[in-house]
DNA sequence: TGTACATCAGTGAACGCGCGTTCACTGATGTAC
DNA sequence: TGTACATCAGTGAACGCGCGTTCACTGATGTAC
């Protein structure tokens, strides 16, 4: 399993936290290692027929457990999908954070790509949670948003962040070069600055919309990877360079200007 | 219905084409009403439900036929599946085609906003065919190629038309603004020029990735709204507009340069 | 024009399948005294 | 430390459901002579 997902290993929010799993009674042992079991088992299944056909019998069967034990441990199907969700949301953003926490902070560029490729790296690792999350919505389930809003947003937190230290480096790209209408950027996304996300930044309507560009670019890229909207391409992985780069010069100036 | 479709209206490819209903016998024209009845009411499902939960006793039973019936019409569940691709495919590449011309040939820029707002208000309208086209991949479906890549393929042969034009003009954007290095454009999608898809244009390497740049991320911005990506936004279409220009100036440099 | 035959549309029953969820139950683990 | 009780994990049967697909059939429409 993934070192660099929190959630995946153990421990899901609502168990006794913190706690080495030597000192609790066989019980509470027993309990963290099926649940750890069931999420890796529906995460095979998710990657084999895709989140429409998740099924908790399937699940219990493969688990050499009763198709209603699950029920100990699972509410609905509904539930353990939203723990899917949740669990993708944290991997990826764990990934990403961990590849953006190996590049020096002020070479700006290198801490973009590696956002970048780090995404990708994990959409072709992982494909149908890539789908899960930011493919089609799953026919009749919308997922709670207040279990998924803090790690949906968690890869966002981290771009803003660099965002906005680019900004504090004097080093964002000119708005003109994407065409930006400074009052059309207000109306779009002027309000979503009141968002605390934003708080702490100095960012403006205008920024943000850089941002979205290049990040709506990336995951654009990453998707029609992921799916093949393009049909064959030689090498993906070229293309994919070639659009990393054109999505960071949304965002950040070359050194030269 | 989409009267920009021509497979939405009627015939399929294999039927008696281009006899006027009147002269057809009863038989031929229950056939071509039912089969269009079929298509009709399997896309209303489609827009409920979702592709994973599409079923043929469902669309046998809301046309007031047994469920065995439906097999006089359609082989199996995955080929009603493929027709609604096709179908789908087809339709939005009519509603393209068509806002496209409707403008000036000369007007570059104009060109280019056609054919994403066009993309984008039909992808509202229909927003589980664009699922169906550029969403997750259904599970244990895989589309025959050999029937969709022609549909399939219609925007981008429209878009790679233009692209010409542009390069044409000598109008094409600058691609070290991109951030593009040839070398690797021509790693990524060289060969790609070899496809008969070009064969009418001048396009190099670098040219083709400048247009996926911009294709990629015009499909992203039409994506991310449809998918809510991005969590709630304030104004979508001000944003779309953003991205667009964008998206346009990754292709077509500005006038004055 | 009428008749004999071939084609086709739609029926109804059936096969075998998997699903989510509930419920009363047994036996093991934990806890309070 | 041992005992009585409470909690929990997992069982097995059942409910009611919808699905794709096949098959032999009836009756209507079309066609060749």
């Amino acid at each position: 399993m993934d070192p660099l997902d929190p959630t995946s290993t153990g421990a899901p929010a609502d168990a006794p936290a913190d706690t080495p799993a030597a000192q609790l009674g066989k019980r509470a042992r027993n309990r963290l290692a099926v649940e750890a079991d069931i999420l890796r088992v529906a995460r095979e299944h998710l990657a084999t027929d895709g989140a429409a056909a998740l099924s908790l019998r399937a699940v219990a069967r493969d688990l050499g457990m009763v198709s209603s034990g699950i029920y100990r441990y699972v509410e609905s199907r509904d539930e353990l999908l939203t723990r899917l969700i949740v669990d993708s949301y944290w991997s990826l953003a764990a990934a990403v954070r961990s590849a953006h926490d190996t590049v020096p902070p002020d070479d700006l560029e290198a801490r973009w790509d590696s956002v970048g490729r780090a995404l990708r790296a994990w959409a072709i690792n992982r494909p149908h949670d890539f789908a899960l999350i930011y493919g089609s919505p799953v026919p009749d389930y919308e997922a709670p948003s207040e279990r998924t809003e803090e790690p949906g947003t968690a890869v966002l937190v981290l771009l803003v962040a660099l965002l906005d230290d680019v900004r504090a480096a004097g080093r964002l790209a000119d708005p003109r070069w994407l065409g930006l209408v400074p009052a059309r950027a207000e109306t779009g996304v002027g309000a979503m600055l009141e968002s605390p996300m934003f708080a702490a930044t100095r960012l403006d309507a205008v920024d943000l919309t850089q941002g979205l560009a290049a990040w709506t670019l990336l995951l654009g890229a990453v998707t029609s990877e992921i799916f093949a909207q393009l049909g064959p391409v030689p090498d993906g992985e070229a293309l994919f360079e070639c659009l990393l780069a054109a999505s960071r010069r949304c965002v950040i100036a070359p050194v030269g200007d």
